[in-house]
RNA sequence: CGGGGCGUAGCGCAGCCUGGUAGCGCGUUUGCUUGGGGUGCAAAAGGUCAAGGGUUCAAAUCCCUUCGCCCCGACCA
């Protein structure tokens, strides 16, 4: 493909608008256009790789014996009630209706719709089991699209959904798709982390997220230094942290007037005493009802952890009124001691004694406090985000914090959508039986945003050879020099016809400006044609990742370039 | 939705405080030049100053409203 044939539109600053790299080199390397946010237009270079992750996702979906299929983004609300998810996916959901006033919604996502079709189509022990998957666009209506691709309004995913005649058959076909989704991600140039999950709005017991690993990714998680054990932040577990010993141990309860000390910074300060001394008093409202949770001052409260422990979803922050009402304090003077509340305190809190709390009285807080003794704790859980240098609970190591990118999720979905849409088979002993279902998920826009994350430098994007929307460039430094034309014209043609997919950089620009756009758009290979090498019959080659040109004679050029391809792919 | 920031040429920005001629760099077009890391010279095109309303003789500038975009929080692939 000739350079001014196609449509390339680099640009030379960063856009405004765009934060991370990834975004950034996105739209300078011409990759995508912003229509609105959240929704953008794949340029000619960004859907090429955009379709070179989906065929791997599409060659690894099909090694793994998923069949594929294509179904509908418009469907009908009725599906969604059947599920009970129209109220639950609430305005995630795009709504509308069509001429006749019948309700629709753009597709989320297509656990409905599969297992509606399932339901009609299968009824027997000897159809199953089935993966089907389909690569389509999703709509959900993001309270905050962010980073251009990286959460979108509207994207492309690779969605899977199996269905089996038992737990232990679902098991095996969840770790298909695992295996699966390990090689995508790996063929895709990814370093990822693979780690338990929340499942959130999907239902199901467990689930595993794959995370591309990088620091401006969104997820929190944690994984031990020693043994394999990592976790989603949300929902990561601690081993048992040894109780701290602190003067006045034995004392009773004290309270000290501390006018003006809210935050912790400034009680520690106040008391001239370690962060983790003090009790910090969350008040939570807990189905409506105000409910106290304890940690030490220097941890935070993790509300996933929170609800799951309390096995409920509805769990928010009590606004400052609540506050005052439960406390009968302003907002920074709560505290454990005579609380009338349910009283949760994290497990790091166990035996604590000597702590510091707020006193349930305006400027004032309490020291000498021990929990066992002057609390009634209804329970030590498990509440508060694990973090860097925590012990492993599974082992003797650390965990250690990281960031990701969610580009893949799977879950054991169970039997909530085989019941709810009758999707049951007849076995052998010919009692039906509902359906184990597993579900999916690639995020292939967001993957592709992932890879640019994870494979850039301060010049641009380095492609992965798998991914990379062409595989070399070939730069006619002077186009008006007529030897270096028809050179390049005919190595490009030769690179073209043994299947190197090629780009001939035929702009009447200056050398600089077509090096720089080379390094910004990534080709993995670069080939130069300059009078000074035809000089010696030869052109010059360069890889991505190198520092520097070797020089190839012309007769090898294109097997030299294929081969690398070759070996590279 | 809560908090913060921003909308002026394709991109990056100045002008706004203190009202009066819409400007700069890059890009684009034309001609010449140059030809190994964003070349130089010359000329040209390109703007409902986000939108609507108000104040004023006069609004990019002051006031009000709306919309859009970006960042921080809850949601997710």
């Amino acid at each position: 493909m000739r350079w001014t044939d196609t449509l390339i539109p680099t640009l030379r600053d960063d856009p405004l608008e765009a934060e991370i790299a990834s975004h950034k080199l996105m739209l300078r390397a011409g990759l995508i256009r912003k229509l609105a946010g959240g929704l953008y237009t794949f340029l000619p270079l960004g859907l090429r790789a955009l379709r070179k992750v989906e065929r791997i996702a599409r060659e690894e979906m099909d090694r793994a014996g998923a069949l594929e299929i294509l179904m509908p983004a418009l469907q009908p609300r009725e599906i969604w009630e059947q599920s009970k998810r129209y109220a639950v996916m609430g305005e995630t959901m795009y709504r509308l209706q069509d001429r006749q006033k019948r309700d629709l919604v753009l597709g989320p996502t297509h656990e409905e719709v599969v297992t509606d079709l399932v339901s009609r189509e299968i009824s027997s022990y000897r159809q199953l089991p089935k993966i089907f998957y389909q690569i389509q666009a999703k709509f959900r209506d993001e309270i905050r699209p962010r980073f251009g691709l990286m959460r979108a309004r509207e994207f492309i995913m690779k969605d899977a959904y199996s269905f089996d005649v038992s737990m232990e058959a679902a098991d095996a076909s969840y770790q298909r798709m695992y295996n699966a989704y390990r090689r995508i991600f790996d063929r895709c140039g990814l370093t990822t982390r693979i780690v338990e999950a929340d499942t959130g709005a999907m239902g199901g017991k467990l689930s595993h997220e794959f995370m591309a690993l990088a620091d401006s990714g969104e997820d929190g998680l944690v994984e031990c230094d020693s043994c394999s054990c990592a976790a989603n932040l949300e929902r990561a577990e601690r081993g048992f942290l040894p109780t701290p010993l602190f003067p006045d141990a034995g004392e009773s309860p004290l309270v000290v007037p501390t006018p003006g000390a809210r935050t912790i910074e400034q009680v520690a300060a106040f008391f001239g005493c370690e962060p983790r001394r003090l009790i910090k008093t969350i008040l939570y409202l807990v189905k409506g009802e105000p409910v106290a949770v304890l940690a030490p001052g220097d941890r935070e409260i993790n509300e996933h952890k929170l609800a799951r422990a309390l096995e409920t979803a509805d769990v928010t922050m009590a606004d400052p009124r609540a506050i005052e009402t439960v406390t009968g304090a302003a907002v920074g003077f709560a505290g454990p001691v005579g609380l009338q509340a349910p009283i949760y305190a994290d497990t790091a809190l166990k035996g604590y004694a000597g702590a510091i709390s707020g006193a349930n009285r305006t400027d004032a807080h309490m020291t000498r406090v021990c929990l066992e003794r002057d609390v009634r704790v209804a329970g030590y859980l498990d509440l508060c985000a694990a973090r860097d240098g925590d012990p492993c609970p599974r082992c003797n190591g650390k965990l250690r914090e990281k960031r990701g990118i969610e580009v893949g999720h799977v879950f054991k979905l169970g039997a909530k959508y085989s019941d709810a849409f009758g999707a049951s088979y007849v076995p052998d002993d010919g009692r039906r039986r509902a359906m184990v279902m597993g579900c999916y998920g690639i995020g292939v826009t967001r993957t592709l945003q992932a890879v640019i994350e994870q494979n850039h430098d301060d010049k641009g994007i380095n492609w992965p050879m798998s991914v990379a929307p062409y595989h070399a460039v070939v730069l006619v430094l002077n186009p008006a020099h007529a030897a270096s034309l028809q050179t390049a014209q005919d190595l490009a043609q030769n690179l073209d016809a043994s299947g190197v997919e090629t780009v001939l950089d035929d702009r009447n620009d200056r050398p600089g400006v077509k090096f720089a756009d080379a390094d910004l758009i990534g080709f993995p290979l670069r080939v130069v044609v300059s009078e000074r090498s035809l000089a010696k019959n030869s052109v010059e080659l360069k890889q991505r990742t190198q520092p520097s040109p070797e020089l190839v004679p012309i007769a090898d050029a294109a097997r030299s370039v294929g081969d690398i391809v070759h070996a590279r792919s």
